[in-house]
DNA sequence: AACTGATGAAAAATGTTACTTTAAAACAGC
DNA sequence: GCTGTTTTAAAGTAACATTTTTCATCAGTT
């Protein structure tokens, strides 16, 4: 082993170990000169304390897990961001784990976490986890936990997203006051509380404004796999919607193409709206309206949470459930006629 | 501590630690009865080893560290992927890290890595590294490195990157294929390995087709900072080019933002291409003309050779360059008209 | 009785930290 | 000036959870 040691410095200065421990950490049992000698040599040998070693003794790791449905996705890698920012302010590392919405993936990842690799975990749960046990064991051992963007409603834990429902209902909302009334809802995912909330407030906005339900203008992805393009084009090709709304936005942008090429025009004839962080929004064609989660905040208040917590700031277990407001943004895929 | 640990095993099984050390490890030494048994309770109790403790032991912890100068961005996000994607299938943990460009954040990172934490670190380069002495401390402590993307060219060690000067030859050419003659580079960061190639490419196809090199058509930008959109709108109403040849996808994005403003058309005033990866470029208006790297790939490439040399597949030390194909597709924003 | 071979227990080691102890010096009280 | 106490500075040691090496036991065999 090449790496230097509190031991090889301690035999280097004539000291004993513990001396030269306490020394590092500015113990006031230690003489200053003898502290100013050892730091100077820890300098130059350019000491790093083992970490692993560390941990033994203390059962404090400063990791953190953060556990990702998909990586490369505009929301969640701004959410990475976020998470990293707060993290790196307080010394803490982070370790990523993607689920590939995956909920077995998702079992094995926290199993390796019981063994006490992190202090706490930031998850956001896969499109299929509908048993929660494996996290509540995460808890038994300690470990602290808080749930962001997609959350498990009735579990006792902080909570971080984005007021979904409020702006489904006022995107929905919007296509109707363009006029739309067969409006397709296209959802990923069948268990997300994200979706269900998403909709609720279709539905509720129909109701409100007087338009029949159809369910069948509900249409649900699986987030995992490649949307199937020949199927959505015979969905909307049968169902004939004056609108489309996606709830994520790899559904937008398959709708995007399926209608360049059935030469169907945007906004004229389909209007589109959908959940979305893509910073080129604006440069489609059309420019797309977007409904924008507050990635990088939700990251970064998920990750303040579950430091407090871990920090201990928490004792009492008063979990938080936050709700950060999305920004709607209205642009020409939504436009009333675009000449 | 309420983690299950070998001692408590051993206790409830009325064996000693060693034995149960051994039979979860299938060592030959214990009675296949007394693995069954102890197996059975480990599974019922969950008992996951404590990954610092073997780190102790072994000096191995299965953990690397893939360092990002800037996490959301399409490239990267693609790349961290294909990290994960490899790691999670060897059973390999991935620190991440962000050094936004700071040479000194990136210096500091390395120094905590140095504390043995990682066995193996796959790192791009931040834009105003010029010095590598950090990263050789990481090697003398036995740290594996990779480099992918932006390497140091003269270091001793493995590297993964695209082919930036074969695409950029390829994509200024089509510039000129088109008939354009004043052609805007425009670079972000000057040490870059990959800027350096860009840079050589763009002038060596000027020549190649008599075209006069005129050093004030490039124009350098910090990668850690915002375009400043002013100042580049500037440039181009000064230099009034007929193409415009960016390095970054961000800055494309500020080209059309001011194209956009100016009402310049394109393509049939200024034509533009980008190193972008970028899915919506067929969607933007125009298409978007793009170079695009093959980072899932590179960062699956980078981590199997890491790991490869973690698991000493490489005891001689013969590092690998390797340079995989970037995609060079033509779209609208490159056309020789669009009526 | 000595020797195998199988089995499992004990002990050492990893690098750090925290608790306990020791040694010496400084100081107070008689 | 000596004894007893306090203060200061440093050393020693145990513990963390695991793995690995060494050691011990016992049954069975020569």
């Amino acid at each position: 082993m090449k790496n230097v040691t509190l031991k090889q410095l301690a035999k280097k200065l004539g000291l004993s170990v513990s001396t030269v421990s306490r020394a590092l950490t500015d113990s006031y049992e230690i003489n200053v000169e003898t502290k100013k000698r050892v730091k100077a040599l820890a300098r130059e040998l350019n000491y790093q304390p083992n970490p692993f070693a560390a941990f033994l003794r203390k059962h404090v790791s400063k990791t953190i897990a953060l556990i990702i449905p998909e990586i490369s996705n505009n929301f969640f890698s701004q959410v990475i961001k976020g998470v990293e920012t707060v993290c790196q302010e307080k010394d803490f590392y982070v370790l990523i784990y993607e689920t590939h919405e995956d909920y077995q993936k998702e079992v094995r990842i926290i199993n390796h976490l019981i063994g006490g690799r992190v202090d706490g975990v930031l998850i956001s749960v896969s499109s299929d986890s509908d048993n929660p046990d494996h996290l509540k064991q995460l808890l038994d051992r300690n470990v602290k936990l808080v749930m962001y963007d997609r959350v498990i409603e009735d579990f006792e834990a902080s909570k971080v997203y984005s007021n979904d429902y409020e702006s489904t209902f006022n995107g929905v909302s919007h296509l109707i006051d363009r006029g739309c009334k067969r409006i397709l809802f296209l959802k990923a995912g069948e268990n997300l509380s994200t979706m269900n909330q998403r909709e609720r407030a279709y539905f509720d906005v129909l109701e409100k404004n007087g338009i029949e339900a159809d369910y069948s203008l509900v249409k649900s992805f699986v987030p995992s796999r490649e949307v199937d393009l020949d199927d959505l084009t015979a969905f909307i090709l049968e169902k004939k919607p004056d609108a489309i709304f996606c709830s994520i936005e790899r559904l937008a942008i398959a709708c995007y193409d399926i209608c360049n090429k059935l030469g169907v025009n945007i906004p004229n004839d389909i209007k589109i709206i959908t959940f979305s962080c893509l910073n080129v929004a604006r440069l489609l064609k059309p420019s797309l309206s977007t409904i924008t989660q507050p990635a990088f905040e939700i990251g970064k208040t998920a990750a303040q949470l579950l430091l407090d917590e871990i920090e201990g700031k928490n004792e009492q277990h008063e979990f938080v459930n936050l709700s950060l407001p999305s920004t709607i943004i209205k642009r020409d895929s939504t436009k009333r006629y675009l000449g």
